[in-house]
DNA sequence: CATAAAAACCGAATATTTTTCAATTACATT
DNA sequence: AATGTAATTGAAAAATATTCGGTTTTTATG
């Protein structure tokens, strides 16, 4: 056995799918080459930026979830998106956002267990610039990238 | 012109992609029938839930994100799920949790502007059973469904 | 450790889908 | 109304996915 999967899991999660023409011409009643048109159409805008896959994740060894709320350090404080981008990097981040109120950062944490999680927090999380994290731990996941589970 | 984009957005948010069996074939260096091999299995077996496209979504009429954060009435804090299930058939709410901690429940939620997710909050997050939000704005959003902005 | 059963792998052929191309039609601007 | 641009479309070509049959590898069991 090679363990494909894993790779292939990696790969998908951030892309390598592509929209199915035939089937949306099927479904909206329009021409293949319509669908086609409109979709390369998108793409060049920037408006459709990838296509991918979403994974139960509790059966692929990603099943911690965690929210993070972070806040930064007073040098940080003026420009939240240099540390941003620096965390996007990181394969157990799903998501960024830069927010309004008590906080300024908010991610979304993805890894197997609760072990995973706190060499993360301590490998990631404990950087420079992070001044104070508050940990919301996910007891279920009902809803992911728009996808019921 | 017949508007086909709002209607494709709608279906690829959702679904409607699907893997790019060669081009992964190429990257993993194994043979195309091995990778369809794969991917077949791990959708038979749960894992690969859906292919789905994302989107740059202020580009898309979707711009205001926000982190919704809820506590539940006493009667419906034994089960938090029901109230979920519920709120998971609306396009509006791109995740749900069931959380530990101060709150019970947290939503990402994206819509157009400030105005349209007022009107949603009016209408959804009022209901029976909602106790307390607490609304986290997104000014910026830097990495999204594991795809940097 | 031997053997059988199940699972994973893979090349060749087939079926299906995407993409290109060359019009045609719709829309916007002057 | 004239003109240029964007959107739509059918037919053909190119590329891709799927099926099939057989082989190899792994797992389970005596």
């Amino acid at each position: 056995m090679k363990n494909i999967e894993e790779k292939l899991i990696e790969e998908l999660v951030t892309g390598n799918c592509t929209p199915q023409i035939s089937k949306l011409a099927k479904r909206l009643k329009e021409p293949a080459t319509t669908i086609h048109y409109n979709i390369k159409r998108m793409e060049k805008e920037g408006k459709l930026l990838a296509c991918k896959a979403v994974f139960d994740y509790k059966k692929i060894n990603r099943g911690y979830c965690t929210y993070v709320l972070i806040n930064l350090s007073p040098d940080e404080y003026g420009d939240p998106e240099r540390l941003a981008k620096e965390l996007s990097k990181f394969d157990e981040i799903e998501s960024i956002d830069i927010i309004t109120g008590d906080w300024e950062l908010v991610l979304k944490i993805r890894t197997k267990d609760v072990d995973e999680y706190y060499a993360f927090l301590k490998s990631v999380l404990s950087r420079k610039g992070i001044e104070r994290i508050k940990s919301l731990n996910t007891l279920k996941q009902v809803k992911t990238e728009f996808i019921s589970i």
